[in-house]
DNA sequence: ATATGTGCAAACTCTTTGCATGGAG
DNA sequence: CTCCATGCAAAGAGTTTGCACATAT
C-alpha cells in the first residue's frame, strides 16, 4: 500500500510541475504527458501512485465528471464546478456555486456535497 | 455493430421488466442481477447489448453520476437530477431542476445541458 | 548503507466484440 | 427454414499491484 511518499524524486517534482502549471482539472494521461516532457522515461504507474499520494496529504483534489472520466487539480481552490467540451474532452473550472442546490434532496435525504457539470463547447471549439 | 435488436426474446423482456419495476437509475449488474430473476441463464453481454439498443430506440436514457458509474433509466421521464447513497451505492432520482445553472458558464463558453448530483447518505441509511 | 520510489508487466474491473449455437419469425 | 440474438470467452480501456532494481537520504 502507498501513502506516503516523503522522497523528493525527480519523477514527482514533474507530476507537481505539470499542475502548477495547469489552469484546469487534468486527467492522468494529461498528467503524464505533460510530465514526460521534464522525465521521459516517466511511467504510468508513478504517476498514478503519485497523483493518490497527493491526494492524501490534501495537496491534490479528485474531480470525477460525468462522462469525462477522473481529473485531479490542486485542492486549495475554492469550492467551483467543472465545464466538460464535447468536442476537445478538455475540462474546466467554473467558478462560483449556487447555494440553492443541496436543498432539492428528497425528505429524509442528508446531502452532505453535490456536484455540477456543464457540457457543450469551450471558447476555442465553438 | 448491434443497434436493432427487433426480436422480443425472454431476455429482451426479462431486461425491460427490471427498469418497469424499478423507481430509479439501474447500474448494469442491478440489471444483471434482476433480469436473472426471471432469466437465471442471462449474459452480461446481452444486458449491456441490449440496454445500449434500448437507448438507441430512446426507451432508455443514459446516466452517467459522478463517483457512482454509468446507470440506465426509462427515457419518459422529465429532466430531474440524481443523488448517490454513499453508504449503500443506490443511485436515486431528485425531481426538478435549478433553472440558474446554465448561466455559471464562462463567457465565450455555449453550454449545451448539465448535470447536478447530489452525495450523502439515503433515507434508509442515515 | 538502507529503505523507499520507480518502471515494467501482470492482475483487475468494467465494457465491448467475435464466433458458434439456439430460437424467433 | 433463415437469420438474428444469445452466451461464452477473448479482447480492450483504465487503474492497481508485485517485484527487482535504482536512488534519495
Amino acid at each position: 500500500m502507498t501513502t506516503s511518499m516523503q522522497r523528493d524524486t525527480r519523477q514527482r517534482r514533474a507530476i507537481r510541475r505539470a499542475f502548477e502549471r495547469a489552469a484546469r482539472p487534468l486527467s492522468p494521461d494529461e498528467v503524464l504527458e505533460q510530465a514526460r516532457r521534464l522525465v521521459p522515461s516517466l511511467g504510468r504507474a508513478t504517476v498514478y501512485r503519485n497523483v493518490k499520494s497527493l491526494q492524501v496529504e490534501g495537496w491534490l483534489s479528485e474531480v470525477d465528471i460525468p462522462g469525462g472520466g477522473l481529473r485531479y487539480e490542486l485542492a486549495e481552490r475554492p469550492p467551483h464546478h467543472y465545464f466538460l467540451c464535447r468536442v476537445c474532452k478538455q475540462a474546466f473550472d467554473v467558478p462560483g456555486c449556487p447555494e440553492c442546490v443541496e436543498t432539492l434532496g428528497p425528505p429524509g435525504f442528508e446531502a452532505e456535497g453535490h456536484e455540477v457539470t456543464l457540457h457543450g463547447r469551450c471558447a476555442d471549439c465553438v
